[in-house]
DNA sequence: AAGAAACATTTTATGTTTAAAATATCTAAT
DNA sequence: ATTAGATATTTTAAACATAAAATGTTTCTT
């Protein structure tokens, strides 16, 4: 509010109390870690591609699976809904990057698989995400990467365990 | 897509090639960590407070800060951009949670603070979020938690060094 | 003073995301 | 065969998010 005072630390999580309880902080710290990294990617994508990174996301998940995915696969890998996916799914097929077919035997599936269109833009782009990754986390030793995944995994497994 | 096949692991990270770099690994873990713990935190607000977690960040810059906020103060703090934050002021307003008032001396600019209500809320609020968090998270030792926050903090400083 | 530039906020247009309802299909038990 | 229940997807409505334009205010420079 008062223009004198210097504010420098300005994010998420500057503005931690003394008195906060240290998982707070973590997380906090982790929420802004995440945040800025995937903003990064999100404006890369966008700037050097044209591309959103939902549907970035759903055609690297495709570009694992040559054999194609049903919408639910995708739904449960990319961690959202699947009326989300859905709607990502329409602008790509209207893009020419991805083909919906019908699964013999299961006329309530679709098989979802990159095009050839979809596989040449894709592996254009894999290529520069992963040096932007590497660009905001690169600076980490070996020995650190291994911890941070060890802790990453706990916590991983522990929030997993409990119930909604 | 063959439901014969076992797939135990279905969530962004667990389709990782052999061949993918450290840190594409970490970036994966480290946002599937993330996003589980938010959804976390986003359910049990809704469950518990029907209150969504933009609005609930928003009461929470603001309870740290009995002397109000601008609009501009919350939209760097809460890292989203002014728009946003006027509209989610204008339905924390409309509850009653917060007040807007001109500010003497600057008539471009609107003070917002909690109301006694919004207070009140937001104590209750504040108690379980902390307790959810600790769930979370707090099975990590001082020490792990100490090279984490450390691990963080490079990276933080890292990406923030980046030009878009 | 006058105009230019920066600032603070709101409005508008567009797009993303979710939950819930709707539609359609499949399975299994009668 | 019928039907109840589960499954797969799409549609819809509401909240959220951004960028860009619009509005009004302040400050700086001349």
């Amino acid at each position: 509010m008062d223009p004198s005072i210097a504010q420098l630390s300005l994010d998420h999580e500057s503005r931690i109390e003394h008195d906060d309880h240290q998982a707070i902080r973590l997380w906090l710290r982790l929420l802004t870690c995440t945040n800025l990294i995937e903003r990064h990617l999100r404006n890369r994508l966008r700037s050097e591609f044209d591309i959103t990174l939902p549907r970035f996301d759903l055609m690297a998940q495709l570009a694992r699976e040559p054999e194609g995915l049903t919408m639910g696969d995708l739904s449960q890998r990319m961690m959202v809904s699947g009326g989300n996916v859905s709607g990502i799914a329409t602008q790509l097929e209207k893009e020419g990057q991805i083909s919906r077919e019908p699964v013999p035997g299961n006329r309530r599936a679709f098989c979802v698989t990159l095009t050839a269109a979809g596989h040449k833009r894709f592996a254009e782009m894999a290529t520069a995400h992963e040096g932007w990754i590497v660009d905001c986390l690169g600076e980490l030793s070996d020995s650190e990467y291994e911890r941070m995944m060890a802790m990453l995994k706990d916590i991983k497994t522990g929030v997993s365990a409990i119930k909604d």
